[in-house]
RNA sequence: GCCGGGAUGGCGGAACUGGUAGACGCGCCAGACUCAAAAUCUGGUAAUCGUAAGGUUGUGAGAGUUCGAUUCUCUCUCCCGGCACCA
């Protein structure tokens, strides 16, 4: 064999060898145990990013090991192929996003490809093509007849300048970031995905995914965020408000409001309105200083954490609504931490018991009034903070003493009998607003006809093909200029009509693709029966940023596929891993105004002590100093990106997965380092070479285990260690760093192993085969290689994973450790079989541990088969 | 602001169920090989006191529970992810 390891021609033959045998082909049979595995899809961006490297070995890892457990498994690939950077790629080379993303497609392809991935590429998809998204649209035309598609107003960001809706993504301190102009708030008609009525059963199932990470489901658990709480009317009548607005009658009569804290009823001081309310709006009609007012609560972004970080604002609207008790006259005030998008898009106040109430009343001089004391206490006089917790009421009537369940019930009962409230089980989850205002997109199935309304495009004339020729300027959706797209005749009254030129959230693409993938070519519907042999998915694989959202969605359409007789279960995964980012390290000099002036790694040199630490860094071009930043997220814009392809090319792609696998368990971020890299590297080299050295002794003879010199049994001991502990990190924990770090110590001790008599080399064939065997899921090509060269005809990829032999591990004596109050002072060698009192006794015969323990100080000794003995002394 | 997570040597990390803190790798130091260098191999490497045996301290900060805490509880600091139109 080459004495020298050649990672691209291992790398080559290896996968010249899948394709030809079309190993990775997943075919149904019901006749053998299935493992579906999946990772997130890319969005094809043009180049493969460290984090595709990471999560896409995490899925080879385990597709492969299982494969090695005797399942039929499967692991397809594909694209999520719309979205917004095509259309910005578009605007700034020219080309129409089409092109764009299927150049990408076909070079981020040639990519993986040369990672070696376990593939099934027959199966390939890409979200963008009419195949696909019809089903999508059919799915829509269904969903809209059955009532869970509707439409109504939503909030965007507008530029004015530019004439166009922007992502939230696009704007930037507030303003638009191509035409810098201040972005305001616009409602405008959109599509909506009656998700809220999925709530109770989308956080009733999460109890049925154990293999989900705790966080994950808890995350999902807040963001649906049922409550239970009281929904309470405050009669609002024309007598109570300025004369201006008395008897034009477009009054509500009363404003709802939801609370989960009605105990606190009795100390509400006033009433709070989004700016969007129609109650602020009517009240502003007449009063240019409010309408001022909602004018500027309207510029801004519209995301939650922009809504709540920001300062608290309001303004009197000079209306009242009456308390539903008292009677009392309660101010209305529009204030900007009021989220139309949340409940009735109104809050009472209660300043005495709610921090943010409490804040705002004390900034605009309204009244606290507290109502609720500790059980066993006071409240003080005056409030410096509000009482948030439970307790008993007070200064509330006939509910003075009650408890919150107390106060909940009677005032449940007082409020539904004056019809002013009732109980109510809240949602903090809103429906899935589905329209955007682009082009590069799924187009949805709607024509508007003047005559019958809104009306799903019928079955026989889907898909709706989006035309692929088309630039996008940036002032609007193209769609919405182009006749030949939006000109249609109605399909009920045959009438000219309009087509709907909004397209659907890319997210809507990526919450099926999982179920497409198990009957890619299906021409009949979204999936067909072979995706019931397929589904669920056994193992999805993906960033932890995807937790809420991308989850969550796929989790609904699951539902509603399921509601349509598509697919059987309740749910899409039933185990997932959510893996950490990729960082490296920035090397920055940060100017006079504070930006920062980003280096890459090869323009500076470091310099280090002695101890390893590094104590300077300069750049070469000038030889002055760069500060070592911290640990990023790899970007362009910070030049710490590492390449994949510069890696593969330079090291092969075994080196990449390995140190991939190696510098860190998948769910916690891992740091790029480029030393690392050379380490794994290394370890390749190391196993090449000790299975040279040992081939260069002849072929080794069978092993007779019963027959061993202590050294060799003391080796055989520690291969089938290795063997039980792998099988454990890569089966269950998902550890392969520590899996990874074991084979390792088993290499080195390889290396100190000299034994060349028949045995030895018996013992030593042994143990490398069970290396190869262990990192075969994790480095394929080189150990498809030594496979072969350790004798075996048949290809690795179709071994099973190695069994560790009980008799191998038979140990005759254990090491104990020895701790004198909790601190350890001795290690002891006992028999296996040996008692409790054996143990004690030897324990307290030891050396050193007699040093610190005087015999009739001895309050209690505590032994812990198999690890430890602690003496506990009077002190 | 809210929800979720994290913090361990010079660095990445290990310690899985409360039981030996620092496995493994990187870096660094020393040695071997070499005319020399690279590569490779061997040994050392938390801090501190000690010739050594061994002692003391030590897992972001502070408290608590326990014979024993990186692990459990509480408070706090900093960092990361998400917050509904980035994917």
């Amino acid at each position: 064999m080459d004495e020298h390891y050649q990672p691209s021609s291992c790398e080559t033959q290896a996968q010249r060898y899948w394709e030809e045998n079309r190993t990775f082909n997943a075919v149904e049979d019901p006749s053998r145990e299935k493992y579906y595995c999946l990772s997130m899809f890319p969005y094809p961006s043009g180049r493969l990013h460290m984090g595709h490297v990471r999560n896409y070995t995490i899925g080879d890892v385990i597709s492969r090991y299982q494969r090695m457990q005797g399942k039929n498994v499967l692991q397809p690939m594909g694209w999520d192929a719309f979205g917004l950077p095509a259309e910005n790629a578009a605007m700034k080379n020219s080309v129409a996003p089409a092109q764009w993303t299927y150049d990408n497609i076909d070079y981020m392809r040639k990519q993986l490809k040369s990672l070696g991935l376990a593939i099934d590429w027959e199966r390939e998809i890409a979200t963008c093509k009419p195949d696909y998204y019809r089903w999508e649209q059919w799915l829509f035309t269904r969903l809209f007849k059955k009532g869970l598609i509707y439409k109504k107003n939503g909030i965007v960001n507008w530029d004015p300048a530019d004439q166009t809706v922007l992502a939230n993504e696009q704007v930037i301190d507030g303003r638009g970031w191509r035409s810098g102009a201040l972005v305001e708030k616009r409602e405008i008609p959109m599509y909506y995905f009656r998700i809220t009525s999925y709530a109770e059963e989308l956080l009733a199932d999460l109890d049925t995914l154990p293999d989900w990470p705790e966080q994950v489901k808890a995350m999902q658990r807040n963001w649906i965020g049922k409550s239970r709480g009281m929904e309470v009317h405050f009669p609002y009548s024309p007598s109570l408000q300025p004369s201006p607005v008395a008897g034009e009658g477009a009054a509500k009569e009363v404003l709802k409001v939801f609370t989960t804290r009605p105990d606190t009823l009795m100390g509400v001081t006033y009433v709070a309105v989004a700016a969007e309310h129609p109650l602020a709006t009517q009240a502003a009609a007449h009063n240019p200083a409010l309408q001022a007012f909602i004018e500027v609560c309207k510029k801004g972004g519209v995301t939650e954490a922009e809504l709540a970080t920001q300062e608290k604002t309001g303004m009197a609207t000079g209306h009242y609504v009456q308390h539903p008790f008292t009677g009392e006259r309660l101010p209305v005030w529009v204030a900007n931490y009021v989220l139309m998008g949340y409940g009735e898009g109104a809050v009472m106040a209660v300043p005495a018991h709610d921090e943010r109430d409490f804040a705002f009343a004390t900034q605009y001089g309204l009244p606290i009034k507290a109502v609720i004391r500790p059980v066993d206490g006071e409240t003080p006089v005056p409030l410096t903070a509000a009482y948030t917790d439970y307790g008993l009421l007070f200064n509330s009537n006939e509910f003075d003493g009650f408890t919150f369940e107390q106060a909940f019930d009677s005032m449940a009962i007082a409020l539904q009998s004056k019809a002013l409230g009732q109980p109510k089980i809240q949602f903090r989850l809103r429906d899935w607003g589905i329209s955007r205002q682009r082009y590069w997109g799924c187009p949805i199935p709607i024509i508007h006809c003047a005559d019958c309304g809104d009306v799903p495009v019928s079955d026989d004339q889907l898909p709706v093909v989006l035309p692929e020729d088309v630039v996008p300027d940036g002032s609007g959706n193209p769609l919405a200029k182009m006749p030949q797209f939006y000109e249609a005749a109605c399909p009920v009254c045959g009438k000219p009509a309009r087509r709907e030129t909004d397209t659907m959230d890319t997210f809507a693409e990526s919450s099926w693709y999982y179920a497409r993938f198990a009957s890619p070519h299906a021409t009949t519907g979204m999936v067909d029966e072979k995706a019931r042999y397929w589904l669920p998915v056994d193992q999805y694989i993906g960033g932890i940023e995807h937790a809420i959202l991308h989850l969550l969605y796929a989790r609904f359409f699951h539902k509603l596929m399921r509601d349509e007789g598509l697919v059987a279960g309740n749910e899409p995964f039933a185990k997932l891993l959510t893996q950490g980012m990729v960082l490296a390290e920035t090397l920055y000099r940060t100017h006079s105004n504070g930006k920062k002036d980003y280096y890459f790694p090869h323009e500076v040199t470091l310099e280090r002590d002695n101890k390893g630490r590094t104590i300077s860094a300069t750049l070469i071009a000038d030889g002055q100093p760069v500060t070592v930043g911290g640990i990023e997220t790899m970007s362009k814009s910070k030049n710490n990106g590492v390449d994949p392809q510069e890696l593969v090319d330079k090291y092969g792609a075994d080196t990449a997965r390995l140190f991939m696998m190696f510098a860190a368990p998948p769910e916690q971020s891992l740091e790029w380092s480029d030393a690392g890299v050379e380490g794994a590297f290394r370890f390749l080299k190391r196993l090449w070479k000790r299975v040279a050295e040992h081939l260069s002794h002849g072929p080794a003879p069978a092993l007779d285990a019963d027959n061993l010199t202590a050294e060799q049994r003391a080796l055989r001991l520690q291969v089938h260690e290795t063997i039980r502990k792998t099988s454990d990190d890569i089966g269950r924990r998902y550890t392969f760093n520590t899996a990874i770090a074991a084979t390792m110590e088993l290499i080195n001790a390889l290396y100190r192993f000299e034994d060349t008599s028949e045995q030895g080399r018996a013992v030593m064939q042994e143990a490398l085969e069970s290396i190869v065997l262990i990192l075969s899921p994790i480095v394929p090509h080189v150990t498809h290689a030594l496979w072969h060269e350790l004798g075996h005809t048949d290809a690795i990829v179709n071994a099973p994973w190695p069994q560790p032999d009980p008799a191998a591990l038979v140990k005759d004596s254990i090491e104990l450790v020895v701790q004198v109050n909790g601190k350890l002072r001795g290690r002891i060698c006992v028999p296996a079989t040996a008692s409790r009192p054996e143990i004690e006794a030897v324990a307290l015969a030891d050396e050193n541990v007699k040093r610190f323990v005087d015999s009739s100080a001895i309050k209690k000794m505590i032994v812990v088969p198999g690890k430890l003995v602690n003496i506990v002394v009077a002190e």
